[in-house]
RNA sequence: GCGACCGUAGUUCAGUGGUAGAACUCCAGAUUGUGGUUCUGGCCGUCGCGGGUUCGAUCCCCGUCGGUCGCCCCA
């Protein structure tokens, strides 16, 4: 017996890096403010099929329950939150800020950053359709990448705009029916043979000459190529802000981001690794945008929305292949309680249990052992610290051994935790 | 859903048409007051599963399941 495919078994290690994620995730979203919600794993399969992009439901991982209801495991939160927000926003100030940590399914063959399972960070802010939200969202998750010590020379924010394409696909004279095709297109231009993209704009009936229009504006890095318009200034607000807050050095404009997803309507963006020339390499790290009208088709709650998720897969796999989980994923320094003998069996349970009550994480052999025994064990569960109870402990003293340094000393038991603090620091 | 490659002890891998090995790991001991060395012993495999060819298959063939990578799609 093994996990069904594409799900993955966490041992110890594994799990360690996990909460490491988790826990970086939450502490920089709390200091954005965001506040944590949650929501079903599984849903009514009619969430997905409705209007939320019609591209997921391929892929999703459904079944029929014993009450004969059509469900699905969650593919992905954003229709999730939006139900939550419709039917409950007016219990909250705007903007909300929340963010979750679900866990993600889909039904398809696994592949390198791709499981049938994963975790994602979203975070979403409910407000006002204001470029200082969409901000907001593209620092949050450039500041996350920071805080898990990756820098510029790591990643990139690709910044886009949907409105901005629309006034670029309205000027060309296509048809409001045909955009989301053309996104379909303009989306994969990286991933397809040179010419194979114009190919495909030319079966969409398009004239060559607005084919190759549209293929000139994807190659537009710069606000300032673009005529002005609503979205263009949104676009260059946003990137102002982006360099107030200091991260204008991760951000760049590329038009080639549309975003697969069928609901995003305005500012969109994808992070990606860079690889040694600079370029974005392999599965975006994270994804979002705006999706204004999502919660009115939805739910029919008028309210925009910006938001983006953050996979633990291909950042934990950056995070492995640079190196950048701590030393210490798998858990605090550890302190051994050896004893010498059955006499103190006693004395070495108490030391134990009151170290544990004070906050240290303290390890000891369940059996009476040898030295020898004990001290390999102290070194196989990781401790820094050994604590030898022999005879002096009757006169209140315990030997105290740094595992890495191999130096002993003798000290009170009453100034211990004084003297491990004042070590641990050093 | 499609394609390529792969599937032998916990792990990494060797191996042969006559029912299997190494290293490491793990456990115990050498060592009844101080640990990464060394030595000794022990556990371990229905050779992924099913079928076929064969006197006989882990080895050949087919299928299937699983893994890796890619396509599709993209959380």
């Amino acid at each position: 017996m093994q996990a069904l495919p594409g799900f993955r078994d966490f041992y110890p290690l594994e799990c360690s890096k996990r909460h490491f994620i988790f826990k970086t995730w939450r502490a920089v979203a709390t200091r954005y403010g965001f506040t944590e919600f949650d929501g079903p794993p599984l849903e009514p399969l009619e969430l997905y099929t409705k209007k939320s992009g019609a591209e997921i439901i391929g892929q999703l991982y459904h079944f029929k329950d014993k009450g004969d209801r059509e469900v699905s495991l969650r593919p992905e939160m954003t229709p999730t939150f939006a139900r939550m927000v419709a039917a409950r926003h007016k219990d909250f100030k705007k903007p909300m800020k929340w963010f979750a940590i679900p866990q993600l399914f889909r039904y398809e063959r696994q592949q390198k950053g791709r499981l049938r399972e994963h975790f994602q960070f979203n975070a979403d802010i409910v407000g006002a359709s204001l470029p200082g939200e969409d901000a907001e969202i593209i620092a949050l998750a450039a500041d996350i990448l920071r805080e898990f010590n990756l820098t510029s020379a790591d990643f990139q924010v690709r910044l886009s705009s949907r409105e901005v394409w629309r006034d670029i696909l309205t000027a060309n004279g296509i048809p409001e029916e045909k955009h989301a095709d053309v996104f379909g297109v303009i989306d994969k231009i990286e991933r397809v043979a040179p010419g194979e993209s114009e190919k495909k704009l030319l079966a969409l009936a398009l004239e060559p000459a607005t084919a190759t229009r549209i293929l000139d504006a994807s190659e537009i890095r710069s606000a300032d190529a673009l005529p002005m318009s609503h979205g263009v200034e949104r676009l260059t607000q946003t990137l102002a802000s982006l360099s107030a807050m200091g991260l204008g050095e991760y951000v760049t404009l590329d038009l080639r981001i549309v975003r697969g997803l069928a609901y995003y309507s305005g500012t969109v963006f994808e992070i990606f690794a860079k690889n040694s020339q600079g370029e974005p390499t392999g599965r975006a790290i994270a994804g979002g945008g705006r999706y204004d009208n999502l919660l009115l088709n939805l739910a029919g709650v008028d309210l925009p929305a910006a938001g983006f998720g953050m996979g633990d897969v291909v950042l934990g796999d950056l995070l492995e292949e640079k190196n950048l989980y701590p030393q210490n994923v798998d858990g605090p320094e550890k302190i051994f309680v050896a004893r010498l003998s059955a006499a103190q069996e006693t004395a070495a349970l108490e030391l134990v249990s009151e170290l544990r009550r004070a906050g240290w994480a303290v390890e000891y052999s369940f059996r009476l052992a040898g030295f020898n025994k004990q001290f390999e064990q102290a070194r196989n569960c990781g401790a820094a610290w050994a604590i030898v109870c022999d005879d002096k402990i009757q006169q209140g003293l315990l030997e105290v051994k740094d595992l890495r340094t191999r130096s002993q000393e003798t000290v009170a038991k009453n100034a211990l935790t004084d003297y491990l603090k004042s070590k641990k620091q050093g």
